[in-house]
DNA sequence: CTGTTAGCGCGTTCAT
DNA sequence: ATGAACGCGCTAACAG
């Protein structure tokens, strides 16, 4: 910068005045002053200004993994907000592990970012409690926090499992089994909740949580579950990893569906309808769950408010039927059933582009 | 930091010693230091610290598209080893734009990261060419630039390709057809090479190439490949998107597969193995390519070098053979045959971990 | 072993 | 309309 005044023959000041397209800069002076800038291709330094301003225009996003596109879609939606508000994007994993969550919140302290999307990680969160993040906009995705002063999204996972149950039960499958992943995380009690009270609402008893991590795991699970005296005939996989392990396994196992049993899941498949049968699943707006939350991290960031409630935006799912439930809808419609939304509904409900490689 | 300098009745710089770990302080004054830290919760300001030390311990990585699960792994990957090297990663999308690209690769340049992880989008990269990214390490992945001095890692496409077609051609097949999209990328162009060497070799004539950008779009091609008058007989999907425009026409156009059509793409899906018929693919090591590229990157940055012609690693394909070609493979195993690998093979072949939700 | 000085690059404050 | 001085928080280079 010192090198642009002295060819421009200002000073500093002036230099760093017109970058910051301050009025009081006469034209010519500007002139000479941006072909300064040029000539020596100067490029500002962020990490100055942010040291001097106190702000990075950058934020975190934290989540378990990066390769679960559920995931991805929402650090893609969170990223192109960001980049519409010329703020940059640390993304790092937790790896679904406390320790490394805590790690990172705190080297985002250290590195001052202005704010922090985070799908925390099952485990104690006192820390956040902390002093350190009390100046320090937070937002949480997928999974709420018990404290309240974060604002967070959601969907509804009770309800949204309880109507795909209930859309099971409706065909008059009787013994539905549900298949999981870490019962400790929020999302999976929530859905295992909404399962049960189907359940129970409709006089069945239900069946004891199935874990399943592996493809080999779910395969154990299913044969058991159908070599049983009373053989369960219908299956529903509480997200779209359990649900592809599902799968995998009557495939395996050469079940036929929805013949032997039914299936249907909580995660959208981006081949769900090329699945033979095409596999019926409550729908979350991924690429709208990420938006929202930047929107009401940057909300925050922007007007500078630490509320000691936080707001929490409930985002509505949607029953999609198609054949795996036993539902003969024709090849080429998809037949959905909206569930009424929960809360303020938000989210201009964008379509994710389409990509190329 | 001047608190705790204070509190500690030491010098700032006293404290600037202990949290290098310095040799050089007493055990007493140390303890007390440390003491002090906790004391206030003090975390010392890297913005501060790389503007004083010249560089920022963070990368950026930019991708066309998150929501792709090979960009996803890809960067899943290289924040993964960016971790284990103390970094941190800021991750942005190009939208595959190249204009994006350039802005976003600008304000690294003002952010003053040491590193730079890039899949191009198309168009001209002359621009990297200037002098402000002399002292910037480039590392490109999964196309590479014409500026041979940025190390990059590839696959063998044209070779990955081939070795499909001929597969397929293999199987008796003389009309086959090459879906893909975009072709400027340089992707697209090596496989739809690779692709027109097979059919040539083998005295078939090579189809022109289909552009497939949506769903909708590929039934129409579909539809015109199978009415006319010698109708196609197979289909190769460019990629894991193509691969699934094209599954999805196959679907809607009720198409035996592999009696009518048979199929194989380029990517590995994750649910490759549960279609009917599974899928047959080429596979790409996509979380070693992403690890090979970080691995390139941090060498570089450790030690500082700025070689004017960089390292280019090719990693090997694999052809998977399931039975959407034609095989009749029992359907338990997948078969596969390895394609001998072109150049410095690399990487750990670590698996990637299982996720939870 | 510890403190002092200076400067990384910028923007705010106050003069001019 | 422009410039000089100071400080953001930290550390390298020198004292002592």
């Amino acid at each position: 910068m010192a090198d642009v005044a002295r060819l421009a023959g200002v000073g500093k000041m002036t230099v760093s005045r017109v970058l910051s397209g301050s009025a009081n800069v006469s034209d010519s002076t500007a002139d000479r002053v941006h072909r300064a800038i040029r000539l020596l291709n100067y490029q500002p330094n962020e990490l100055a200004r942010s040291l001097r301003s106190l702000h990075s225009k950058t934020i975190a996003v934290i989540v378990p993994y990066l390769y679960d596109s559920f995931f991805a879609t929402c650090a893609h939606a969170i990223s192109t907000v960001a980049k519409q508000h010329g703020y940059s994007v640390i993304l790092t994993t937790s790896d679904e592990e406390h320790e490394t969550e805590r790690r990172q919140t705190d080297l985002m302290v250290r590195r001052r970012i202005d704010g922090m999307v985070i799908i925390p990680a099952p485990g104690d969160d006192k820390y956040l409690q902390s002093e350190v993040y009390s100046r320090m906009h937070i937002v949480t995705l997928d999974r709420p926090l018990a404290d309240p002063r974060f604002d967070s999204v959601l969907v509804n996972n009770s309800a949204g499992t309880k109507m795909a149950v209930e859309h099971l039960i409706g065909h008059g499958h009787r013994r539905i089994g549900f298949l999981g992943v870490g019962r400790e995380l929020y999302t999976m009690k929530a859905r295992y909740a909404g399962y049960r009270q189907a359940m129970m609402r409709a006089g069945l008893t239900a069946e004891p949580y199935m874990e399943c991590h592996t493809p080999e795991q779910a395969v154990k699970q299913v044969r058991a579950a159908l070599d049983r005296e009373a053989p369960l005939t219908a299956l529903f996989g509480a997200n779209n990893l359990t649900t592809r392990c599902l799968l995998h396994a009557l495939n395996v196992l050469q079940v036929d569906v929805p013949g032997q049993v039914a299936t249907a899941g909580f995660d959208d498949l981006d081949v769900a309808d090329v699945l033979q049968p095409r596999l019926t699943v409550v729908r979350q707006p991924v690429y709208q769950i990420g938006e929202a939350a930047a929107n009401l991290l940057f909300r925050r960031i922007l007007r500078q408010e630490f509320p000691s409630t936080g707001r929490r935006i409930v985002l509505p799912l949607e029953l999609v039927i198609r054949c795996s439930c036993g539902c003969h809808t024709n090849n080429g419609l998809d037949g959905s059933r909206k569930l009424p939304e929960m809360s303020g509904g938000n989210s201009p409900a964008a379509g994710v582009p389409r990509r190329h490689r």
